[in-house]
DNA sequence: ATGGCAATGTTTCATTGA
């Protein structure tokens, strides 16, 4: 199975490029964050044109998760949101596919460490530890996919130095990080060598992207049963790179069939 | 020291993102 998470910012502006990625890569399940997009609005007619079924979860203008699942695989128990976290805004979306619990976050930005938005970050990540552990002992085979908003170490950071307990990078962040690998679940990029300087996410400003300035936010976690089937990890650097890209590039992770 | 880019709706600026 080939899994991906991608944020695609703005599924309206993103469309096009989301077919031809789709078309180049065939993914089996693409797990989508800011589609920006209402379901009534959501394309369900070009996807399924490419050999896609959407599962979805928007609104308007922020956020928005949705789980593409290619033709001839099976989306069943599709769920949304954190239990037991009311919340206005779309950021979960969960599904079985072909004996995997894939569940799709689009975590809070934070905004700035000490602000409301950042205490509303933390809140929503213990949330996510905690039905990350029921889901677990439901599904053990398990993947936690999406844009995380955190870098949870030096490596993941073009400039250590500099964004040294900023957001994304602050330690309470690394530490909600850690606590999801304490479930079990494994970093699948980091399972295999990577070349330094790999990230998921330029700032649009400044030249970022062709400096490299980046972060690496964007992740698949899979659980203990799962991580073994694990053959490959990469981060697509060349879907930033373009006309109208999202500032984020898809991960991919390959899974071998159950043996 | 500052803002710098992009998407969106509140649209010719303000807000948010990361």
């Amino acid at each position: 199975m080939k899994l991906v998470t991608w944020n695609v910012n703005s599924l309206n502006v993103r469309l096009p490029r989301l077919l031809d990625w789709l078309a180049a890569n065939r993914p089996d399940v693409v797990a989508l964050q800011e589609t920006k997009t209402e379901d009534a609005k959501f394309p369900h007619d070009e996807v399924r044109e490419a050999g896609y079924a959407a599962h979805v979860f928007g609104q308007r203008t922020y956020n928005g998760v949705a789980l593409l699942v290619r033709d001839g695989l099976a989306a069943t128990d599709v769920a949304t949101g954190l239990p037991g976290f009311p919340d206005e805004q779309k950021r979960v979306i969960a599904a079985t596919v072909d004996g995997v619990r894939v569940v799709n976050v689009y975590v809070p930005n934070g905004q700035a460490v000490g602000s409301d938005k950042y205490a509303y970050k933390l809140a929503w990540c213990r949330a996510a530890s905690a039905a990350l552990r029921d889901e677990l002992s439901a599904h053990p085979e398990l993947a936690f996919v999406g844009d995380m908003n955190i870098a949870p170490e030096a490596r993941d950071v073009h400039d250590p130095a500099a964004w040294e307990g900023q957001v994304l990078c602050s330690e309470p962040e690394r530490a909600s990080f850690r606590e999801w690998l304490a479930l079990g679940l494994v970093d699948a990029f980091r399972r295999f060598d990577q070349p330094p300087g790999t990230f998921s996410w330029w700032d649009y400003r400044m030249l970022a992207f062709p400096k490299n300035r980046g972060l690496r936010i964007d992740h698949i976690l899979l659980s203990a049963a799962l991580a073994p089937r694990c053959v490959a990890c990469r981060i697509d650097r060349n879907a930033r790179k373009g006309e109208k890209p999202s500032d984020h590039a898809p991960v991919i992770a390959e899974l071998a069939a159950r043996a």
